[in-house]
DNA sequence: TTGCTTACATACTAAATGGTATGTAACCTG
DNA sequence: CAGGTTACATACCATTTAGTATGTAAGCAA
């Protein structure tokens, strides 16, 4: 009767079955229980404990668990990269200070708990890259986007005169991706917040030794070149 | 008869149990098999498969599989950090040259393949930390060991006068150990040998921009400070 | 309304898993 | 050499695992 009464209001108004939303639930599921416990340390059973659907919908959707595997990447890590690495720069003048300010923005914004679980995209590399091509592929290609857009921002900076001219952008975009991945990575084995403030001023004086202005906006201590 | 041949020769000459070498035996195989597929990736029986011994010496030495990661923490990676990253310093003026040197020598020295698995510790972390708390605390002990031994050793350049007198030598532990982390673990993830080089660009700029001696002695390019 | 297709739910299976029970030969002590 | 203990090997078990077979109701085209 519920039914009728929507039914009628509309030509195609209530949906009881909501495709992209019965896959996207899944995806999102899959994604908490990957990210706290490992693809190897969950089970499908426990992926879809966590939905409202069953098996029947996962292997609707996901041939096989490999293959839900791999749409995290292309479907949850790579837009998640680019949300929250890439596009907050783009409106900034100098995107490297912007990096750093970033980072502190999302580690403080983020629960202790949270950040124990590490980065993502970098647990799944550590466990999938070696054990599985189809993984390695897709890990690999959501790294260098990553690279490649943080090149692209640092390209940006160089020709604004934030960033020195002897300075190779593109190893520093490498470097720069290779941090966060350590920074995560080493905040998940030490739980010492004092792990950050280090790790922080340890990023900032490598940030200002491929900066053309010395100084930044937030000067740890004094500056750090050309004292001797 | 062999046996009694052998017999005679010592008191104790011929062991046909090895009480110490089949602990080993079963270590080692676990390291190598953990070290590739991960510790949820490999089971018991495919540990003592590479192995002359079964899973009854197996659960004899270790209560659970478990306690056997435990003692792979322990024993195995604990004692190989020590080996690979701090004792090569110890007879070296200048520990931070000598960092990157080692970074150098342990690359060009390992198959592609092992590269491609990554660092030992950080695979670890970055799986076991956040689901188990033995793990946690025995990996956060692993990590802090290299950090303070690699303390040790910049508070030494430091006096020698290889390291500015502004910096935090903790701090510069930190980011170091941090690097390698990153390091390997993007040696991980890009299986493009230009990473390395990038990454290695990258390093030396950090290490030069904590240096007291601005130029090393494979400067690369110009020196890097004081020329704008 | 009819009838076909899609989107799931339920029940099941074969294999793998961590762990145990039990047997047995090696080693130590007296 | 007798008797007990240690160091394993073998066979087994309960549970969990990825994946499948089958049932069924929703949605849609005619």
């Amino acid at each position: 009767m519920v039914k009728n009464l929507k039914a009628r209001k509309k030509p195609k108004p209530t949906r009881i079955r909501d495709l992209e939303k019965t896959r996207r639930d899944i995806l999102d599921a899959a994604f908490m229980e990957v990210f706290t416990r490992g693809f190897q340390g969950v089970s499908v059973d426990d992926i879809v404990k966590k939905t409202t659907h069953t098996k029947g919908a996962f292997y609707h959707y996901f041939p096989t668990k490999l293959d839900l595997g791999y749409a995290l990447v292309d479907e949850v890590i790579k837009p998640m990269i680019i949300d929250r690495w890439i596009s907050p720069l783009d409106t900034l003048q100098d995107p490297l200070a912007g990096i750093l300010n970033q980072i502190k923005v999302l580690i403080d914004g983020a629960a202790p708990e949270e950040l124990q679980l590490g980065c993502p995209l970098n647990n799944l590399v550590q466990e999938m890259a070696p054990i599985d091509a189809g993984f390695r592929d897709r890990l690999q290609v959501a790294l260098l986007l990553w690279i490649d857009e943080t090149n692209r921002h640092l390209q940006r900076a160089k020709k604004a005169g934030f960033i020195r001219a002897d300075v190779d952008t593109r190893s520093a975009a490498y470097f720069i991706v290779m941090a966060h991945e350590g920074f995560y990575g080493m905040l998940k084995g030490l739980r010492d917040p004092r792990a950050f403030e280090a790790l922080y001023e340890s990023l900032d004086r490598f940030f200002q030794s491929i900066s053309a202005t010395p100084v930044h906006e937030e000067p740890l201590g004094a500056s750090h070149c050309c004292h001797s």
